[in-house]
DNA sequence: CTTAAACTGGACGGACCGTCTCGTTTGCTA
DNA sequence: TAGCAAACGAGACGGTCCGTCCAGTTTAAG
């Protein structure tokens, strides 16, 4: 049970240098060495610099509200398209973008992490938005929310392709054409 | 410009590590005392485990024929059901996975890993069921494409649910849905 | 004031890193 | 077949980081 001082400093520290190198590079002197922290410290805590940057970012998360907004204009496909927009925009925020990398690199190493990472990131988005497609008539909102969500960090992960507003606009089209709602 | 005979050993021995050891684990000195090979020889050739795994990876693809059998059997919906499964079950397989995922975490930090990737074994496959569909009638036949692989991508990506035969039929039917193909 | 938990600082053996040197093998070519 | 250059094996090197340990100090709560 790290003191509260002590994980804001630990957590402070992770980001920064996360952000400043690359992904990969962090290791537990260094963190140590950043936050003022000695390393035993940190191993009490957490097993792996993975751990400590992902607990990081759900510390964050929690602090700024957490909570997913989808937006409920009525119009379900303009919806779809500033959510997918406003994703987008977070995946390749320069501030955000190293440090989920490096979150996604991890999980394919550590099943609890990618079980955490699941149920406090990801479901509460994918809840989300099933929840607005539900309430925009969609019969199977989860699949729909997994079909919808899928491509996006599809194209995120393999780098493959840009995320102009054509493509947008034409995703949100085939989701929709799939969920069977005008 | 390392000798083929080397090239094979260092494969073999990086493939069988990767195997049985957890991913991540892999060493340069690890490798190179399995292939019974001298640090330098790996190192005047690859400059990391992931680029020998990488390359390891591309060899037995071109050596197993390499090319994408996408079935054509008349019926799209049959044919894309057949592709999921054997899709899931190359990235499910045990001997496939832990070297898939390494090579999925080293992308997320190494962009000339990532490019290579994308070109020498995501594109020929994109390719293939493309040319399915587009034999098949649908008139957007990457879009569909993509549309097609991410949500199995995703799902193994983040061991988020179970691939079991029911959600590949939906799966397949949501797509042809919105392909706009009966 | 007392006390237990949390912390600092530093030392430790060990694994790998990436580079270097030196002597040997390999395979092509004259 | 003799020679030569490229590729290789063996192993030493200083360096970084690992994960664990200990002894002494600070912090917070009763």
């Amino acid at each position: 049970m790290a003191r509260q001082r002590t994980r804001s400093k630990v957590h402070e520290a992770v980001l920064s240098l996360a952000c400043e190198s690359r992904v990969g590079t962090l290791t537990m002197e260094g963190v140590a060495a950043r936050a003022g922290v000695s390393k035993q410290t940190l191993y009490r805590t957490w097993p792996s610099t993975g751990a400590i940057l992902f607990d990081a970012l759900l510390a964050r998360s929690a602090d700024e509200g957490g909570d997913v907004v989808v937006p409920d204009s009525g119009n379900l496909a303009t919806d779809l398209e500033g959510l997918a927009v406003a994703t987008i925009a977070e995946l390749t925020d320069p501030t955000q973008e190293p440090l989920l990398r490096a979150v996604t690199a991890e999980i394919q190493s550590n099943e609890g992490l990618a079980a955490q990472f699941r149920e406090m990131l990801l479901a509460p988005q994918l809840h989300g938005i099933s929840d607005r497609l539900r309430r925009g008539g969609v019969t199977d909102p989860d699949g729909i929310a997994e079909l919808f969500v899928a491509p996006i960090f599809h194209r995120w992960l393999l780098r493959s392709r840009p995320f102009d507003a054509a493509w947008v606009a034409t995703h949100v089209a085939r989701v929709l054409r799939a969920s069977s709602v005008s």
